[in-house]
DNA sequence: TGAAATGTTGGGGCG
DNA sequence: ACGCCCCAACATTTC
């Protein structure tokens, strides 16, 4: 059998199309493509439950890809590669960069040890269109207003390099690689199967996400994208996770569509994507620490029995519910909802975000450390946010203008499916005649909203304001 | 990627 | 018929 002649290490570019560290590895003939699942170096930012269940699937597809050649493993990289560079005599080992800060320092770590023992590393750029170092203020400061970075930062820069196409692998397999269910992704306790329905899995399944939307969603996406009922967001964000498809491909196909408002909102939207990458970049704690110190005084409240209810969808606020329903049931939550829920966790419940950023990243199929963090301090108000007021979202009102016809929340909360509008999103406030009607027993079979309101958020409001005096 | 308070306008009821 | 008031609907300002 012919020797492998190079490695790649396979992490979060889990596809043969616009990889250009797999690329490398080709030229050299025979690769060793592996898989190296690090639960030693990652600390408190372990992959979470539903994370490791797409992970088991896009595995799978990858490995199919391959011929089945992908060689799986379990442990501390540097030990893995280090012992199979000496079992096949390799002089080469490549992959595409990460960002979170623990992957940045084993790597770094990881590339001078394999250097200093004359093997040769080629990292590329995979998962983003633009390096977060390459994107500064004209005083070399990161940015940190979103419009800015996007506009003024990465727009006026060298446009993201062009996509290159699938390659070939002549793959070697490695005779000590564990099989897939050696890596323990699944969970004990089958609660994954339902999830998977909503969900295309690994390379291909990506593809189709990014030509289902450009055919059926791009059209209207910048309106209809904040209605949660209707299907007209991308649905991208766990495949560009787990870089089953990478984003100068999604980029790229959406500038060949005509030119509209709606292809430069999603392209925009790609931006966001690139500015949190930025932010953990420039902000390594950003996951842990808010980055306006300010909000180290804030007397966030610890009402356990509060937190529960939001886990399980049962604060007693329709569209806060349906959300954390939708994400307990889908291992997703549409943009509009996770504005809701977390703007409701920080502002109305007052509880920490770091209590949301967890559950989040155990729950969704996309956590993303990157995006997790900055969105979290985004809606909590404790990070780049150019807003100067106390941004709090009114469930009800939301309701009205984002699910007028109440198809999302009648869906994910289908208690309640019999109200009216005018009261589906406040029960609270519908006479009794209404809630008999409906079937609607309060502190029965729904809950009284666990906190009001209106008195929460002034209460927030002027905790706030207090940080400042 | 907001909401609430405040301001403006115009139609209808009514003396 | 006319002016006044009320208030819904919409627009603007403020936090």
């Amino acid at each position: 059998m012919t020797q492998p002649q190079a490695i790649h290490w396979f992490r979060q570019d889990l596809r043969l199309d616009d990889n250009p560290a797999l690329a490398q590895a080709v030229q050299q003939g025979v690769v060793l493509p592996v898989y190296i699942l690090d639960d030693i170096n990652s600390h408190e930012y372990k992959m979470g439950g539903a994370s490791r269940v797409w992970l088991h699937h896009s595995l799978n597809s990858l490995n199919k890809s391959l011929q089945n050649k992908l060689s799986l493993f379990k442990g501390n990289p540097i030990e893995v590669l280090q012992h199979l560079c000496e079992k096949h005599h390799i002089k080469m080992v490549t992959w595409n960069r990460c960002y979170e800060p623990w992957r940045i320092a084993r790597d770094t770590e990881i590339k001078t040890k394999l250097t200093g023992h004359d093997i040769q590393v080629i990292s590329c750029n995979g998962s983003l269109l633009w390096e977060p170092w390459t994107v500064l203020k004209s005083n070399q400061e990161p940015y940190h207003v979103f419009t800015q970075f996007y506009r003024k930062g990465c727009l006026k820069t060298a446009p993201p390099r062009q996509p290159i196409e699938p390659v070939h692998v002549s793959a070697f397999k490695d005779s000590e690689s564990l099989a897939l269910e050696a890596l323990d992704l699944l969970p004990r306790i089958k609660w994954d199967s339902q999830m998977l329905e909503h969900w295309a899995i690994g390379e291909e399944g990506a593809q189709e996400s990014l030509q289902r939307f450009i055919e059926q969603g791009l059209s209207d996406y910048k309106k209809s994208r904040d209605f949660p009922a209707l299907n007209y967001v991308s649905r991208l964000s766990p495949h560009l996770h787990f870089g089953e498809i990478s984003p100068h491909r999604v980029w790229y196909s959406i500038l060949q569509q005509e030119n509209s408002k709606n292809r430069e909102h999603y392209c925009s939207e790609l931006g966001w994507r690139e500015f949190s990458h930025h932010l953990l970049f420039h902000h390594q704690d950003l996951p842990s620490q808010n980055l306006q110190p300010k909000y180290d005084q804030f007397p966030w409240g610890d009402d356990p029995s509060h937190l529960k209810a939001w886990q399980t969808g049962q604060t007693g606020i329709p569209f806060v519910d349906a959300g954390m329903r939708e994400l307990w049931q889908t291992g997703y939550m549409h943009n509009r909802a996770r504005l809701i829920v977390g703007s409701y966790l920080t502002k109305n419940l007052r509880l920490d975000w770091r209590h949301g950023e967890r559950w989040f990243w155990d729950c969704l199929f996309d956590a993303d450390l990157a995006n997790n963090a900055a969105s979290w301090q985004w809606v909590a108000g404790t990070g780049a946010d150019a807003a100067e007021y106390v941004r709090i979202f009114n469930p009800v009102i939301q309701g009205h203008k984002f699910d007028p016809d109440g198809d999302y929340v009648r869906h994910y909360v289908p208690e309640l499916k019999d109200l009216p509008i005018q009261h589906l999103f406040s029960p609270w406030d519908a006479s009794p005649e209404v809630l008999e009607k409906a079937g609607i027993k309060l502190g029965k079979n729904y809950p009284y909203p666990i906190v009001d309101f209106k008195t929460s958020r002034d209460v927030t409001v002027k905790m706030v304001e207090a940080l400042d005096g």
